[in-house]
DNA sequence: GAATTTATCTTAGATGCTAAGGAAATCGCA
DNA sequence: TGCGATTTCCTTAGCATCTAAGATAAATTC
């Protein structure tokens, strides 16, 4: 049993398309980080803190993960803190570390601006089947790790 | 005949992963832009450019797609046009607009940023069926035109 | 226990954005 | 046609956020 007929597509196809999608989400979270009166490094900082869970992150990941300096790092949990998003706390263990842990309703906050995004998506989801969806999601999750590993080595020469 | 098994994703696990990748993306973005001596929203707003192809576009097209004032996109041109990305030419038509076009060398120079990254974004897609390509590529084509149709109205209430 | 390393913060300066407004070209309607 | 309204881009002033460099304090090494 097959989905609908879909026009051949080669990877490069792919990844002119991923391109434009991507052009169009920059735009997009810049939007989101304005309704929530942040910055667009804000808000990647701030995934990445929610990505934790329950644990916490040091502000040195966050310069990591962002690709920024140690100092903006400094600005962006300012920042957060202050609009309520995440709490700072010395680490006990090292007190030079900086623990910067969620604050449990500001994940809802962020939900709130995406999820009206996010119900799009999700209407966009209902015209695949499972299988299709199992693929797309692997495809992301590799990709992710892809970039992920691309930014680190070429940024560590 | 089917690919390779993968494990059962609900939309919402896909949207998770695609927020990720976006999160990811835009970090890469930053540096791309970098190494071409740009701002994140120049490189969208050169996007935009490449995608008229032999045409051109205005000065408010690219406001209105990078979601920046005019006198923003004044900058934003400048910087490219400094940069030998593009030319800006008073439309003769219309002499209140402004044409900016690609300069036909300068997709090369961003195609050699971005290269080595779409080389490991390929080889991912090698371990994909033409079929799983397809489908991945076009619910990218679909997804990016929901966020802009999402992003429109959203900001024009 | 002194020297080195690590993690964060501070400061000064540069960059890129917005908001507000101005100038020139076009439109639209009497 | 003529003249006010609109559109398009640019300019300016001010603000937010980044980097680079260095300071501070805590941990690690030898």
């Amino acid at each position: 049993m097959e989905g609908k007929q879909r026009t051949a597509a080669s990877p490069s196809d792919a990844i002119s398309a991923l391109d434009d999608l991507i052009s169009t989400s920059v735009v997009g979270q810049q939007e989101f980080a304005r309704n929530l009166g942040l910055s667009m490094t804000d808000l990647i900082c701030f995934a990445h803190v929610l990505e934790a869970g329950d644990s916490w992150v040091t502000a040195g990941d966050l310069a990591a993960r962002a690709h920024v300096t140690t100092g903006a790092v400094t600005g962006i949990i300012n920042r957060l803190e202050r609009g309520g998003f995440v709490t700072r706390e010395p680490d006990p263990a090292d007190r030079r570390r900086v623990r910067v842990a969620a604050v449990p309703a500001a994940a809802d906050r962020v939900q709130a601006v995406y999820g009206p995004y996010h119900a799009r998506l999700a209407e966009l989801f209902t015209q695949y089947t499972p299988d299709e969806i199992a693929i797309v999601t692997d495809w992301f999750t590799r990709a992710a790790a892809v970039a992920r590993v691309y930014l680190d080595e070429s940024c560590a020469p």
